[in-house]
DNA sequence: CTAAAAATCTTTACAATGTCAAGATATCTT
DNA sequence: AAGATATCTTGACATTGTAAAGATTTTTAG
């Protein structure tokens, strides 16, 4: 028995071929969104996706590996969610106000994603000036450099501008999902109004 | 044998009455200072302390307890090195500008420890407008009152100006602790520059 | 002072985790 | 069709957090 004459498969089901890997991903998202990052455990991620629990070995070299796609895979959500936002915008300083709300509010809202974004394994080594170039960074580049050019404020250079920018923003967004602000802000309304009070005013 | 007669103790040196909670805590610290915080471990920590790895359940409730008190004694910490660093200025935006380059600083220099400072089991409930009045962020509100009062600057109130400086500050230490500038970001010279280059236009 | 009570520490135990090695099964290559 | 490769499972091991029960020291009450 078992043969595989027929077609293609019997027992095939049992193997996920190359889709395993985003299924595992996709049971680590899971998981990330639900509860503690305590809880995303590779052997719970294996559960989910129905194999055994050293089955993800064959596609991460380790624990660290799944978050670092994880992780990656956030970064781009974040870029699109940004994008998002200033869809249809014109003006600089609109711009930039929308995407300095939508890094927070993302970061409200999807906490767990927003903490692995920041991790030291997670990181890479870039070239000076030593931020990222391509990502939900890169947003906030082109956002700043768009205020420069109509000479809304006076950053010595492009970098320092976002840099600034994303400190900001990064701070707050650190405040309300793991400081003292995480019992404040309850609802999106709350931080949407928090931000635009912080950066609003520029 | 074993008798207790002889005036105090013999075995007595296995006890460590109640300082072993402040060992405990003293060796966590230790370990928190040489490497990853994963490796702050209960057993590692009680091994150091020269006890048996159930011995901290009598001093603290759980991990987390753990972590929780040292966060405490962090901030504490941090509060002392930001009252150093403005001892002796007058001038509000020289004080002002001193505590964000401390604070950022600190973070660079005691990563792990400023890590146990944002996690989410450590934050307490606050009352309106939900932001500390003691510990570090205390110096902050002073120093900002003190810039509001000399008209350096207008913030709508001193809770709103003093959440912008944190949020900035705290924002760009995350970036070179656990971000994209952590690999650039190598010595406390370097920190410091870059601090003066973001707040110190203002 | 002494016996009971409380505090402190140890030993033992258990379930869960990350990871590795060896075996089993499926797919691919030739 | 057969060997090579990829994929998955089983079993094992060391480590961790935590609980329960026992031992020892200190404190307290009579």
């Amino acid at each position: 028995m078992s043969r595989s004459s027929e077609t293609t498969s019997q027992k095939t089901e049992n193997y996920h071929h190359g889709n395993l890997r985003q299924a595992l991903l996709d049971a680590a998202r899971a998981i990330g969104e639900e509860g503690n990052l305590e809880q995303l455990t590779l052997r719970e991620v294996a559960r989910r996706a129905g194999v055994s629990h050293a089955a993800p070995y064959h596609h991460f070299k380790d624990k660290a590996a799944i978050i670092t796609a994880l992780a990656q895979d956030s970064d781009a959500r974040l870029e699109t969610a940004m994008r998002m936002a200033i869809k249809g915008l014109k003006a600089p300083k609109a711009r930039l106000n929308a995407i300095g709300v939508e890094y927070v509010v993302h970061a409200f809202e999807n906490p767990n994603e927003f903490r692995m974004l920041f991790r030291r394994e997670t990181q890479t080594i870039l070239e000076p000036p030593c931020l990222p170039k391509e990502g939900a960074f890169a947003v906030l580049l082109e956002c700043v450099q768009e205020c420069l050019e109509a000479k809304l404020f006076n950053f010595p250079d492009i970098e320092t501008g976002a840099l600034y920018m994303w400190s900001l923003v990064h701070g707050l967004a650190t405040l309300i999902v793991d400081g003292p602000l995480h019992y404040t802000m309850t609802t999106k309304k709350q931080v949407k109004a928090l931000v635009i009070k912080l950066i609003g005013g520029f």
